[in-house]
DNA sequence: AGAAATAGGACCGCCCGAGTCCTATTTTAT
DNA sequence: ATAAAATAGGACTCGGGCGGTCCTATTTCT
């Protein structure tokens, strides 16, 4: 559940080994490919979609290839996340479209809008330039969710 | 992307529900169903996954029903997805098992893992008293994050 | 001219989520 | 006691979308 689409995969992959190359060197589609075992075909969309967001700058033709179109403490796992597979959506009704017939009577779409944004927010946090170099930090919250006993802890000893 | 499922849905329209209903009274499958035209069955298989977890009590029989099995201030959004569809995965491959054939030449798996933790951290900072009252907080980190340009705003003056 | 790369449309197979059906079992109301 | 109404849960089907492939340009370097 809420599992990140095999392109998005590819694309963070791809991001982060493009980051790690030195300073505006590019780098083609079958290298990446072959580095990491992806089809080739498929992260050639991956990539064209990327470029076409902006992210990557590509060049054509022989010794063609992708380099990062902006450095990499810019562009977040979120940004990467939307080129590929567009706006981030835990619901299936998206801001005002009524796509699902349980509109009228839905009761936590608010809610989970919000918890949405928080979800953006926290890829939105994370740097390509942080996931090439490992330094993402495991907590975001100071203590008190932490500290608040869950549910399942709680439920263990009530249940059974 | 990263969309939760029908199931966990229900679930939480199902909690809200029943958070909301007077103090330790109790609500049957078909009623909430009629409510939200939610397919009964469905929603039934939801209601025992959340009472096996122990996060509802069920009472079988005529008459029978859930309620929480706990305050609904102490339930968090993280427990309800969890118990429904399982621990939150945003890669294919898990903490040890290498079920992914690219396993080990997946550069991104750790800084993804950190991410979920993030993901899991924000559905576990919101209860379902908090969805049931609307009272969730938008913004979960300071300013930094906020303030920081997007790469989309930096790429649409790059870009074209 | 030809090789190697990006650009992108069209297509396909299959897995899994969503939903249905069916059969217990438990409890309560009549 | 019997029927009704509820939970418990296994088995099954169906369809859409994701992952992947194929094919054809077009560009650019050698």
């Amino acid at each position: 559940m809420l599992r990140l689409s095999k392109k998005a995969d590819y694309g963070l992959i791809a991001m982060k080994h493009l980051a790690l190359l030195p300073k505006a060197s590019s780098c083609s589609t079958r290298e990446i490919a072959e580095h990491y075992d992806i089809p080739a075909e498929l992260l050639a969309k991956v990539l064209q979609r990327l470029a076409r967001q902006g992210l990557l700058v590509s060049h054509q033709g022989k010794r063609g290839g992708y380099r990062l179109a902006l450095p990499s403490t810019v562009i977040s796992v979120a940004d990467v996340i939307q080129a590929i597979d567009g706006p981030v959506m835990v619901t299936a009704c998206s801001d005002e479209v009524a796509d699902c017939d349980q509109y009228s009577k839905c009761s936590v779409r608010d809610p989970l809008w919000r918890i949405k944004d928080r979800i953006v927010s926290a890829l939105s946090a994370c740097t390509i330039f942080e996931m090439a170099t490992d330094t993402i930090s495991d907590a975001i919250f100071p203590a008190a969710v932490a500290k608040r006993p869950t549910a399942a802890t709680l439920a263990s000893t009530a249940d059974q």
